[in-house]
DNA sequence: GCAAAAGTGTTATCCCTACACCCATGA
DNA sequence: TCATGGGTGTAGGGATAACACTTTTGC
């Protein structure tokens, strides 16, 4: 039995890419140029081609349309609601990206216009169901920030403390207590000192990284 | 822009369903009585029609094929791999169900030339890559264990404390301490006496039921 | 009365939380 | 010298983990 009477569908892998810019954190959004949605912003995505993997389509979707420097990869879930898509049977499957923005210029690419970091508590409306799956994203981001060293894809090679712990408190929407942040960060022994300090316009702070062997 | 020129997939959803039978902790299985993997052993599932999610062909599937009483139904995953299908471009998301099997007949439908309750522990080689995916589903039930009421899906409406026990040392694999299980359940507060008990060979068991409110 | 499963508390340890002051620097 | 962010320790409470004996029943 082949696969003549069965419902065919096309596939495509939509990507949430959290990064911090300027200190903050924010969700990676392009500008559609074709319809349908035209104009509105949406998740950069694109459809599943024979061969590939749907992670590696991710991937290659989101290396063509930003060049991105890629971390980590995960799976966050499978959009099907009939309707979802304007063009009819097109099923989505979710992935979360963690990247850092150090010197990198995020470039529109095929079917992006403009392609744009934009904070996540200023996000516009979207495209199809992207604010839900925008939504799941930030749920399962809190739901792990304990679990994994991902975050810290979001930061440089190096980083103070009090940049780490910046990105905690964006994550869960609350401030933490700064000694009780570094005793974990301690107690985990995630982290290395580096040496370097960052010099501003105050007192030093030390510069950390993450310990080898990490991911 | 329609969907033309974009490649167009078979999507399925295979389920594992975990059941307790005979005391044990076991798996629903088909064996396929079409090809490919004639003869094989594996998931139950089916291929998702227009005008459905895919969470309710999951749903469908196991009710046309099993007649379970459908209890929970999370998400696993997507499996893509190319290749994973003989028959070619069928993505397969996977959903995972607790069910109990009191008065249950697992009765072979469609597809299945049998259908059998497989204990986790003895499970035959497996057709496409269903192995992958009970491995998958094994670790998100360990790892759920203690944040979700969803195992007790797997017990009667009533059953004693030993029994809940021995659910959780299967699923985590070792023993666990009476004591310490048992404070634990009632610092959850997630039990309730029925009142009634089960008498066996030796002293009588209390009975619980899972509170009001639950799942 | 004996074999077998049911039932029941206490203690030590670890982790989490709350909390306030001095330090080093640039301006 | 002062304003600003960097850096540090402790004490109390709650949860977890280790641990053994008595009770009740069927046979």
């Amino acid at each position: 039995m082949g696969l003549r009477h069965v419902d065919m569908f096309a596939l495509a892998a939509d990507l949430v890419v959290f990064a911090l810019e300027d200190t903050r954190l924010k969700i990676l959004l392009i500008r559609r140029g074709n319809s349908p949605f035209k104009g509105h912003w949406a998740l950069p995505g694109g459809f599943l081609e024979k061969g590939e993997t749907l992670e590696q389509c991710a991937e290659r979707e989101l290396a063509e349309e930003t060049g991105i420097e890629l971390r980590h990869l995960k799976p966050l879930g499978t959009f099907s609601k009939p309707g979802r898509d304007p063009r009819g049977d097109v099923i989505s499957v979710a992935y979360m990206a963690l990247v850092r923005t150090d010197g990198l210029t995020v470039t529109a690419g095929s079917d992006a216009r403009e392609a744009a970091w934009v904070p996540m508590d200023k996000l516009p409306k979207l495209a199809f169901d992207h604010a839900k799956i925008i939504d799941t994203a930030r749920t399962r981001l809190t739901d792990d920030l304990y679990q994994s060293q991902a975050v810290f894809s979001l930061l440089p090679d190096s980083f103070t403390l009090a940049e780490a712990q910046s990105v905690f408190e964006q994550i869960i929407g609350e401030p933490l207590d700064k000694r009780n942040f570094r005793s974990w960060l301690h107690k985990e022994g995630i982290l290395q000192e580096t040496g370097e300090e960052r010099r501003g316009a105050h007192r030093p702070a030390k510069l950390y990284s993450l310990e080898e062997g990490g991911l």
